[in-house]
RNA sequence: GGGGCUGUCGGCUAGUUUGGUCUAGGCUACGAGACUCGGACUCUCGUGACUCCGGUUCAAAUCCGGGCAGCCCCA
């Protein structure tokens, strides 16, 4: 049997990812403009399956998805003064239309908060309108100037969902991140991803937000990615953009605002945190295909191996399942065995002369690579319940990944050390001021993620940097 | 933002230092066929590349300049 092995997959990540990324036809990132990748079909399934479940999750709590413009004229980009600040010099700008100079030059979305913001200018009237509660899902554009990576920052995010929400106070909007984090929260509980939530540092939060909370993740070499945003917008936006309705007394006022993203990081969460040597391991509920069933073929048995391969298929179709039927004859089956690793398929099921003889199957796991035998008439359970048991253990197996590397230290020198050993996230006391905050990233020599928001906790101690009372743990890690 | 490195069949690479039998070799993949089939079998035949533009030279995959693209390190 093999041994699990995760050598590469943590030792050279950045080869691991581009690798199965291309190797296993999610993405082809060799497309001649920087920054740019091709989703190729079976990526674009599991795109299709993760976003999936976002969507169902923003339309069961009151979402409607909607579909705004590309193209952003300067003039809405330049209204709020931080943002556009912020953005215009890494937005691609289209300046001409086909050989005439714009008067109004466009910029391809970089987010879409100044595309939606005059239109609902036009869509609001009252209270009785909001909350509004709009989403999409597109691609945007920001001219990178550092080094691009597929999936992780590219120039063109080919899947990016971003809830835009409106609403008539503060307490509402503020009620809407609540709600944002708890539908986020659930979004990476299914596909088995492992966070942690921190409020960002003001120096670091999303130009033209209040304030900014963060998903983030630790990567399998140690860096943590940003996996997920949720932005209180305040009135900035409305203020900027004069959007205002009509209270329950008559007076007009101005509109609350959330937004909050998620991109195709996710994908590249889950594809790296569940992976191994063998490639991707996809977490059942995402899986294009769900067990793969290879016949064992041998001289003179070919019929009754097939038929019964042909049955297993049928039983679990009919239970619900994505099944595949890998009947290639010009492959052997060792070959076939890599080649849906490589892809993650959550289960494989082997039929052989002896499996046939014996009215069993060979069932493989594709987290552990376990083996077992299986009696066909029980198969259907079966599989049922390693699937459940394999959602399970994937998720224990990356969040136990996750605890084991967030460390909780007291001196900048020890936190340093585990940060240049890239050993995750470490965590110290802070006094909360920016002062500080910025010591902190050059002593350590990393970056702070924030504040958590996801435990509770009383702090007592010192900050780590200037001794006085501290107020808040806050974290740091070296992020992509 | 600064620095370094790299670009040869779809993938991995030999060849570049010292320009010339390079008509660019191998492995893998792919296509046709045979034989097999419980973890990458074996054999036969075939397809397939010097990143682009310019320069130096009798002669450029090889040297020089630039573009494009990729990787790594530092801020």
């Amino acid at each position: 049997m093999s041994t699990l092995k995760r050598d590469k997959w943590s030792r050279q990540y950045g080869d691991w990812f581009r690798s199965v990324l291309i190797d296993a036809g999610i993405m082809d990132y060799r497309y001649p403009i920087k920054g740019c990748g091709v989703w190729m079909p079976y990526g674009f399934k599991v795109r299709k399956n993760v976003f999936e479940i976002l969507r169902d999750l923003l339309d069961s709590t009151g979402h409607d998805e909607t579909l705004f413009p590309l193209l952003i004229p300067e003039t809405s980009l330049a209204k709020e003064a931080a943002h556009v600040g912020s953005f215009e010099e890494e937005c691609f700008w289209v300046t001409r239309g086909g050989l005439t100079p714009l008067k109004v030059k466009y910029a391809l979305r970089p987010t879409s908060e100044t595309v939606i913001a005059p239109m609902l200018k036009l869509w609001i009237r009252s209270h009785a309108d909001l909350p509004i509660k709009l989403y999409q899902i597109v691609s945007m554009f920001r001219y990178e100037t550092k080094a691009t990576r597929p999936l992780i920052r590219m120039r063109e995010v080919a899947s990016f969902k971003e809830a835009h929400t409106s609403h008539a106070t503060p307490e509402d909007a503020e009620a809407q991140v609540k709600e944002a984090v708890k539908i986020y929260k659930k979004f990476f509980n299914e596909v088995g991803v492992p966070y942690c939530i921190s409020r960002r540092p003001d120096w670091d939060k999303f130009a033209g937000a209040v304030y900014t909370l963060s998903f983030d993740m630790i990567c399998p070499d140690g860096r943590t990615l940003q996996i997920g945003t949720v932005h209180n917008l305040g009135q900035n936006f409305s203020k900027a953009f004069d959007i205002t309705y009509e209270t329950e007394k008559g007076t007009q006022e101005q509109i609350w605002q959330t937004c909050y993203g998620i991109s195709g990081r996710a994908i590249a969460a889950v594809l790296s945190i569940h992976g191994d040597d063998h490639g991707v391991v996809l977490p059942p509920n995402v899986a294009p295909i769900q067990v793969v069933v290879i016949p064992i073929p041998y001289k003179k048995k070919e019929k009754q191996i097939n038929k019964t391969c042909e049955g297993i298929v049928a039983t679990l179709k009919k239970a619900g399942l994505r099944v595949e039927l890998d009947q290639r004859t010009d492959m052997r089956p060792g070959p076939k065995f890599y080649y849906w690793e490589l892809r993650g398929i959550p289960i494989r099921i082997e039929v052989g002369p002896k499996d046939v003889e014996n009215k069993e199957a060979t069932v493989v796991r594709r987290d552990t690579l376990e083996k077992q035998t299986c009696k066909l008439n029980e198969l259907g359970a079966a599989v049922q319940n390693l699937i459940e048991k394999m959602t399970q253990d994937m998720q224990q197996k990356a969040w136990q990944w996750m605890k084991v590397r967030t460390h909780r230290v007291d001196s900048l020198e020890e936190a340093r050390q585990l940060v240049k050993k890239r050993a995750g996230i470490v965590e110290v006391l802070w006094c909360n001021r920016t002062e500080c905050g910025h010591k902190l990233e050059e002593a350590v020599e990393a970056r702070v993620l924030g504040v958590p928001v996801d435990i509770e906790e009383k702090v007592k101690g010192k900050c780590v940097v200037c001794e006085r009372k501290a107020e808040h743990v806050v974290r740091a890690a070296i992020a992509y």
